[in-house]
DNA sequence: CGATCACTTCGGCGCCCGCCGAAGTGTCGC
DNA sequence: GCGACACTTCGGCGGGCGCCGAAGTGATCG
C-alpha cells in the first residue's frame, strides 16, 4: 500500500510545511561560544555580558552579537541594570533542555593546561549547582543514598515515597508545591554519567543545605565546598562515607 | 565575596575545560535538513536514506552525508539491509531530546502550497504518533479526559493513580515494565502546545489502539485516523466526545 | 550476465556566520 | 563635565559547511 502511494505523491519538499523549527533552536546552541555561554548559566544565576564574553574568551561586541540571537530566540532572559546587562537562562524548560543535551554529548577533549585548572576542574567534579539543584560525586551520592533507604523509588519512573515526605518534613525542608514541575526528576550527571536529583525536591534540598550552611560556594563558580556541618548532616542523616564528603586533592 | 574573588581569577578562556560538547551536538540538529530528519523519525519507525532525502527535497548524496555525520554523533543507529540503508534514533534519550527541542522551537513559518499539503497538516493535526505514544488533537483530549476521571494525576508531576492502574488492566492493556522508563511522562504537543501522555503508559495505549484496530495509518504518514471501532472504544472508555474523534475537513 | 537501483565518494561552488577592532552610545562616579 | 566602563554598531575578513552532479561500488532481479 505504502508503494502505490508514493506512486502517487506529488514530488514536493514537504519537509517543514507545518513542524516547529528545530533546526532554528538548535543552530543556537550549535556553536562553541554560544554553548559556553549556556552551560555557564546553567548554575541558575544571571551573568553579565562581560562576563560571559570573558568566560568563553572573546570579544565583547561578539558576545553582545551571541546574546542578541540567544534574547531574540527566547533561550536567554535578559534584564538591563544600569550599564549592565544581565542575561539567564529563559526558563525551567530550557534548563531541562541543555541538561538533556548536556547528558548526550560527548567529553569536550580539552587538554588540561594548568595547574588551577586541574583543581577547578576536580572542584566542579566533586560538587556543584546545576541550575538550582545539586550535582556532581555528592549529587549522585546523595540520590544513591535516598534509594536505598527508600525515600525515593525508580520503579516504573522515579517517585517520591511516603517515606521521602517524611523525612523531608523531618528536616524541615519546604518544597515548592509548584503545580507543574515534578516533585522529582533524574538529571543524568555529566562527569559521573549517573542520575542525579532534580525536580522541586532536588531544588529544595540545595536550597536548604545552603540556607543551613551545609556548604559554600567556591569563588565565583558553580563549583561548592560542604562544610563542616554539611559533612555532620549528610553523614548522619544519609550515612554518606566520609571519603565521597571530603574532596580530594588531585 | 564575589566581586573580591574575581579580581584574582586568572584571564582564562577556560570554557570548555572539562563540560560537555553542547555544540557538537546541537550543530548535527541545527540544520534545515538533518532536523527535517530528525522529525521524521520521532515517529519510531526506520526509514531509508533515499526516503528521507525526497522527504527534505535534497539529492541522495547530501542525505548520505548527513547521515554519516547523524550515526557518527550517535544520534541516528543504522542497519544495513541489502542494498538498503535503514536509520532510526538511536535511543529513547534522543527521541526525548527532539521532542523538547520541538517543543520550545516556533512554527516554521511556510505558506501552506498546495490543497493537498494542506489536508495532511490537518490530518497530522488530529492525530499521529509521536516517536512511540499518540500526539495532536486526539493525544491531548486523551490526556486530559485522562485526568478529568482520575487516571492520572498532575499534582507534584505525572503520576499514574491507582485507578489508572486498574483502567489499564481492565482494557487488556499491557504495560512494559521497564526499571527506567517513567511509566506515564508528559510531552509537549507541538500543534496545541497543551501536554499529551508519554512514557510507557503512553507507548503502551498506542500499541494497544494499533492492536485493536482503534485507528490506522494514513498512507506512509505518521498520521492516524481514527476507525469506527476506535470512536466506540474512546467513546465509552474516556467519555471522548464525537466532535474530538472526527477530523473535520478543512 | 547485464540492467536497475540504493547508496557512496569526490571535487567544486557559494553562502552563511562567527570573529575582530574601531568608533559610537549610554551610565556611573568623582 | 570628564574619564572610566559596559555595552552596541558596523565593515570587513576568512573559514566552514551544505549543496550539487558525475562517476563509482555493491546488491538485486530477470
Amino acid at each position: 500500500m505504502e508503494d502505490m502511494n508514493a506512486k502517487f505523491a506529488h514530488v514536493t519538499a514537504d519537509a517543514g510545511a507545518n513542524s516547529p523549527d528545530l533546526a532554528l533552536v538548535a543552530r543556537l546552541i550549535g556553536d562553541d561560544t554560544r554553548a559556553a555561554f549556556c552551560l555557564a548559566l546553567l548554575d541558575g544565576r544571571a551573568w553579565t555580558a562581560t562576563e560571559l564574553a570573558r568566560h568563553a574568551g572573546v570579544a565583547a561586541s561578539t558576545a553582545t552579537e551571541h546574546l542578541n540571537a540567544l534574547v531574540a530566540g527566547n533561550l536567554f532572559a535578559e534584564e538591563r541594570q544600569g550599564r549592565h546587562r544581565y542575561v539567564r537562562l529563559a526558563n525551567q524548560q530550557v534548563a531541562e533542555l541543555i541538561e538533556n543535551l548536556a547528558a548526550i554529548a560527548p567529553e569536550r577533549a580539552t587538554p588540561v593546561s594548568s595547574l588551577s585548572a586541574a583543581n577547578r576542574r576536580s572542584a566542579l567534579a566533586h560538587a556543584r549547582t546545576c541550575y538550582d539543584h545539586l550535582a556532581g560525586v555528592v549529587g549522585v551520592a546523595i540520590a544513591e543514598a535516598m534509594t536505598e533507604r527508600g525515600l525515593i523509588d525508580w520503579g516504573r519512573g522515579l517517585r517520591l515515597t511516603g517515606a521521602g515526605g517524611a523525612w523531608l518534613a523531618d528536616l524541615g525542608v519546604e518544597v515548592q508545591a509548584n503545580s507543574r514541575r515534578p516533585a522529582v526528576r533524574s538529571c543524568l550527571d555529566w562527569t559521573e554519567r549517573r542520575p542525579h536529583l532534580a525536580g522541586a525536591v532536588g531544588a529544595a534540598l540545595c536550597h536548604h543545605a545552603f540556607e543551613h550552611g551545609w556548604m559554600s560556594r567556591v569563588g565565583s563558580t558553580r563549583a561548592v565546598t560542604i562544610t563542616d556541618a554539611g559533612r555532620k548532616a549528610l553523614s548522619s542523616g544519609l550515612c554518606l562515607p566520609e571519603e565521597i564528603l571530603t574532596r580530594r586533592h588531585s
